[in-house]
DNA sequence: TATTGTTATACTCTATAACTATA
DNA sequence: TATAGTTATAGAGTATAACAATA
């Protein structure tokens, strides 16, 4: 992969064209977190509160399991649930298993207002991609797949 | 282009593979910030201490022309800069043309440290890139610029 | 002893409103 | 009056270190 000049941190995510493949991928990644945190802002949240509660539409975890997810410090957790638990968007539970533990868990409200930014988040980046045809859209798909899935297996250089 | 299923924010950008382009859109985007935080952490920088200098490499702005780049209030312009001309990475200068107005510049060691993050950032995110290969890297920039420079000109519906 | 979670503390980042100084 | 920037204030988000309770 040949990406030679060095050219980070666009101020402007499109004001000149990326002429790298990594340029492309750090515009791209400011044009679309830009648009993700404006949808969090509109319902009044940060992005790493909808991210906390994306977690919990499908899972019950602990404090540490959450903060694995989100990359945070354990304690930086509990002010970040207890935040969400005043607004009444999710609940702290006793484990049953393990006295030291607490579940956390979506509220009704909480579990409603998720999935409403989770349709958002579906239109509005629909949107941005609008310039790309199904076929392109595909593509596009197909290339992060391949890129993130091997991240994830850790198997890069 | 056509993106049914709902399914944002995801807690690990990298444990299922994206479905849709919007949810290979989403999950790039953070497995991509991600990477550009842990280079900005790694010099005991914020993301946005490292934009804000990106944007100085090749400008001499005011503080309401980097509010705008940032999308930042004015006032949070102020303690930016002044936690970075604490740190000796910025200074400001009096405009010349306008009593009320300043300039912010980098310092030698500003620029020094943000010529570093920037070769960080094309060698790590291009290590990210390495499952592509190079044709496969080309199209994905290709893709990206669509969507960028659609963005750009304002012309979304 | 080790693990789960909270607390105390300090710092960065952010916005709103009010202010100063210059145009 | 309008514009450029700062200050005052309040709050979210974050990490480190020390703590309590349970395993």
């Amino acid at each position: 992969m040949p990406t030679p000049t060095p050219m980070p941190t666009p101020d402007d995510p499109a004001l000149d064209e990326p002429h790298t493949t990594v340029d492309a991928l750090v515009q791209l990644s400011f044009l679309i977190q830009g648009e993700l945190a404006r949808i969090a802002a509109d319902h009044d949240l940060s992005l790493i509160q909808v991210r906390l509660l994306g977690i919990l539409r499908d899972r019950r975890p602990g404090m540490l399991e959450l903060a694995r997810h989100l990359d945070l410090d354990k304690s930086s957790m509990t002010g970040l649930v207890t935040r969400a638990e005043k607004r009444g968007l999710v609940r702290r539970e006793r484990s049953p298993h393990d006295g030291r533990g607490i579940l956390v868990t979506l509220t009704p409200a909480g579990t409603t207002l998720v999935n409403t930014c989770a349709q958002q988040v579906q239109a509005r980046i629909a949107i941005l991609a609008t310039p790309l045809t199904t076929r392109e859209g595909d593509q596009l798909r197909l290339l992060a797949t391949k890129l993130l899935t091997a991240h994830g297996e850790g198997l890069l250089p």
